[in-house]
DNA sequence: GTCAATATTTATGTATACAAGAATACTAGT
DNA sequence: ACTAGTATTCTTGTATACATAAATATTGAC
């Protein structure tokens, strides 16, 4: 191992939960994790004190590191805050953004309406996702673009399932296209109100889905 | 040591850094922690750890930890961040709170006049931090409420040199009992606006205070 | 005397060893 | 056969050892 082997195991780990290589509520063994990444506890050990710091799994004294698998009531309050941040990253693009960020944004929607157009659902969730990562950007506020990456990330898998609700994606895009109009508008309120109401919809629709997950696992 | 001593660790050492004992900038020596609390180096590690993950530290590769020094634009965004958060939790608090939140409301506003009237400033600082987490709690968000009390927590330092400046803590004072009519009578918005005001004023005083700080140096 | 190249020192990063608590298996007694 | 108590195993938590990169000091040349 080159350089720091606990950023990378970190990382690795990150998103092994994100995208369900790591299950909720499953035990993250040390020594096998240790063996499945060729490397000793030491460094497994300091990747799971960071995650644990984050939020992402759980040390309990003695008895190791789980996956935090959240009660519905919890993920739908990270939803409502998600929402309540992006109306604000939203309100601050329409106030800021400069053209830089004004070509990004429709370079982004443009992806976004491309992949719907052609019905790639996967390739929309990586459009969605550089969307609102120009949203953030466009904001100048650094400490919300981390803010909101982090929780984005977080809620990664919940949003993936919607994504497989029927027309979901025809819908998104319009909505993106009026938080751009607003955005670039430079109409603070209504940027905001279109993000908060963007989230929110999901979130929403988050309650038919926990009917669907527990059959998933 | 009887139990999970990197969780104390963690804590201890967060707890230096939020209230000076560590400044910012401070190179973390881990032998030196180590010797200092009697520990190996691991234990050290795994707490600096944690608190790079929440960006209280930051770890360079090979080059040890130090004490973040966020640039004063970054502050200003935590405390932008920050106002919006309160005004959410202040909003869900005026549309969710109990007859049990209100009680408490009422009392840590209690508490601050108390305070306040005899001007005493830590005391104020200390049942006005009470006074917020009455409102987070009120929100019935639990996450929400995790949030604001990192943030809140991470603001630590620059808000208690904000209660230096004259006549703070009665302004302060007045603002509480605005926001708790608001709250109490279930006016969301007005709730919001006086919550995200009060901080906001707190942010631009801010400004100010940046040109003491370097000095304090 | 100053600068550069090299040697030494110091601190971090990782692995391993050891200690102790929790989970599990096993044995004995009813 | 089932329960209770004990023994064993397994895993985490902490300490220590070793390797390696960065920082510092030293020496030599100009």
């Amino acid at each position: 191992m080159s350089e720091n082997t606990h950023q990378k195991l970190r990382d690795e780990i990150e998103n092994g939960i994100v995208t369900g290589v790591f299950e909720p509520g499953e035990r993250l063994d040390e020594v096998q994790l240790a063996k499945r990444f060729g490397v000793s506890r030491t460094p497994i050990r300091e990747a799971l004190m960071q995650l644990s710091a984050i939020g992402l799994v759980e040390i309990r004294p003695r008895r190791g590191a789980v996956v935090v698998d959240p009660a519905p009531q919890r993920v739908f309050e990270m939803f409502e805050v998600m929402a309540e941040m992006e109306g604000m990253a939203g309100a601050l693009a329409a106030r800021r953004h400069t053209e830089v960020d004004r070509d990004a944004l429709l370079a982004a929607h443009a992806s976004c309406e491309h992949s719907a157009a052609s019905q790639d659902a996967d390739a929309y969730y990586y459009d969605n996702e550089g969307f609102h990562l120009a949203i953030y950007a466009a904001s100048h506020s650094s400490f919300l673009e981390d803010q909101c990456i982090a929780l984005h990330r977080r809620l990664r898998p919940y949003r993936r399932l919607q994504l497989r609700v029927r027309n979901r994606m025809k819908v998104s895009l319009d909505e993106h296209a009026g938080i751009i109009a607003a955005i670039l508008a430079g109409d603070t309120e209504n940027a905001r109100k279109r993000l908060r109401d963007h989230i929110v919809v999901q979130g929403d629709r988050f309650s038919d889905l926990m009917q669907i997950l527990p059959k998933a696992r």
